[in-house]
DNA sequence: TGTTACCGTCTACATGTGTAGTCGATCGGT
DNA sequence: ACCGATCGACTACACATGTAGACGGTAACA
């Protein structure tokens, strides 16, 4: 369940990344939209993208001779883990900054905002009762 | 500046971490904090301190024929750049429910919550306006 | 002053990761 | 039925990482 030997590499998250944001999609779209930031074969795509599939992170459907690639319920998981590996890296003390370092890079809309808003605000009931 | 070539590894990390707890500590105090979850040779510890001495992440201070290793800042901003691939690694819709997901696992006291929360409040109204 | 611990350095090596070439199969058009 | 464009499979290889043994120096104690 919590299997780090399935945990993505930084190359492999991009790439992950790039799928689950396209939602369904073949190599070549893989290959296109990753080309805007890196700078990557084909070759090289291809083989990040049977080793995300061998790892689970990814699925497959054939469709004629290429193949549709999905990311699995199991992708989520990992980014989630990923974070929390992250969390058990900071120091003591850190943790807060670091977090709060997280929320001012991030883009948040205002329904993330407020989830997480309240979400805090729920916690701090909880320690303070 | 943001050179990852100086990101530490993930084992790298855990000592790097039991460093920055220990404050300023010899490599068996650091073997002794780790032993609690880690089962590392007095040998893969001192490799691990010297990659990260290398990576500039560790200072060490000799004391008689031994060293004392301290976590430098740029430990501290290597933290904040493995925070942000993290994020880079979201896909579309997932940072709000990651930084949640941070959030709840997060063991945070009053203060570090409040802190949040303002932040959280200044973000919004910037957004909103 | 010899010996016992302990320390850091050097070396080592299996496995993981980044990156990509080649090749046979196949799809689509002629 | 043929040919070129693609696709996935297989192979490759340098460098990073995880993990640790061997060794020579030195501090401390007898």
């Amino acid at each position: 369940m919590t299997d780090d030997s399935q945990q993505p590499t930084p190359s492999e998250w991009k790439v992950l990344r790039a799928v689950s944001d396209l939602g369904s999609c073949s190599a070549s779209e893989v290959l296109e939209q990753l080309g805007a930031t890196e700078d990557w074969s084909v070759s090289t795509v291809k083989t990040l993208l049977r080793r995300l599939t061998d790892k689970g992170l990814l699925r497959t459907r054939r469709v004629g001779n290429a193949f549709l690639y999905t990311s699995t319920p199991t992708a989520g998981r990992a980014l989630k883990r990923a974070g929390e590996r992250l969390l058990g890296w900071a120091s003591a003390g850190t943790v807060g900054p670091l977090l709060q370092h997280l929320v001012r890079k991030s883009d948040l809309d205002p329904a993330e905002l407020d989830a997480l808003r309240e979400l805090i605000e729920r916690k701090s009931q909880e320690s303070g009762q």
